[in-house]
DNA sequence: TGACAGTAGTTGCTTAGGCAATTAATAATA
DNA sequence: TATTATTAATTGCCTAAGCAACTACTGTCA
């Protein structure tokens, strides 16, 4: 019944189950995902004096700090895809936050670069970051913070053992009906 | 400085810093995204043998438990606008998962049921639900699981008030400015 | 060199969600 | 009762993200 060639899972815990699965959601999926929506609605408010959209700060980030220049780049570290990116750049672009400059030595490349007004809107960017993690850790000692922090780092460990699993067991599967 | 209505903070951490804030995305937030982000993966990925988005899952769970019956209260539960839950139950309407029946009570009113097909493929969110959670918290001891909960529940309440606060001090503003 | 594979970016189609305006029906009030 | 306010649901307009198709360009290899 188990796939060979994947180690042992670390535990099965049974902290939630199909049949008493309670639907108030106390669960920590549920937990996880309101933390986040609180977290991106006061970003949202944070940035709207900037003009900002909560999607349009990382990009407007990462073109400031100059750690990316290309479209394919920016989609690759805002996680995001290619299409999706020459959208958000339309209307960055449209608010005059950033341009376009086709590359010379490489006609398919756009080199993007950041305005007066991007650089302008982008400096207040950590200081929001840092003001609203703060606020959502006030009274947390450090070690906490390390622990939680630890948490995720499991959760996101799990996650991708998890998916991996399931490509390798599927695969499986499609073998076994062929 | 401070404003006066609002009590003392609890604590004023300084977990992160403007000016030296790491664009790698080491911090709470960053991690908690992610986390969200893999989740949310993950259960499009789950649910796509029964033909649910990773949208469409939970109002069609509160219908299937029977505990909302119209379009305002799915959208209250859902935590939702109204106009995108129309649009959201068009699709399942389109699905065959669910159908409107105009209320003879109250004509303003359109009572949701749920159909035979959509209860078929509500049967499986509680498994999917557990599974996935359970999943993620691998190598969790029960300890660590609540401890990860009360984090959250602290940082809830943390935004909570952040927003209260915010929005006291911004009505002052206002006032401040007339 | 010429065919071909791969890459960068764009566009169309879809689902999705927020906000504002609109319509229809009900509730409240003068 | 007639007017007004409120509520339920829908629709239009916007931002947003994923997927697939497409174009333009570059690199490879026979």
């Amino acid at each position: 019944m188990n796939t060979p060639n994947t180690p042992a899972p670390a535990s099965a815990p049974t902290f939630y189950a199909a049949d008493s699965y309670v639907a108030g959601g106390s669960g920590v999926g549920h937990l996880l995902v309101r933390v986040v929506s609180m977290l991106n609605q006061e970003l949202e408010r944070q940035f709207e004096p900037s003009g900002l959209t909560n999607a349009q700060w990382k990009p407007l980030f990462k073109l400031s700090t100059g750690e990316v220049s290309t479209v394919a780049e920016l989609a690759r570290v805002c996680t995001l895809d290619a299409g999706g990116m020459t959208r958000m750049l339309d209307r960055l672009e449209a608010k005059g936050l950033c341009q376009r400059v086709r590359s010379s030595e490489d006609r398919r490349v756009v080199n993007l670069e950041i305005t007066e007004a991007g650089r302008d809107a982008a400096e207040v960017i950590p200081e929001v970051l840092s003001r609203v993690q703060n606020a959502y850790l006030a009274g947390f000692s450090v070690e906490e913070w390390e622990a939680l922090k630890s948490y995720l780092r499991r959760m996101l460990d799990n996650a991708n053992d998890f998916q991996q699993a399931q490509q390798t067991t599927s695969a499986a599967g499609e073998n076994n009906a062929s």
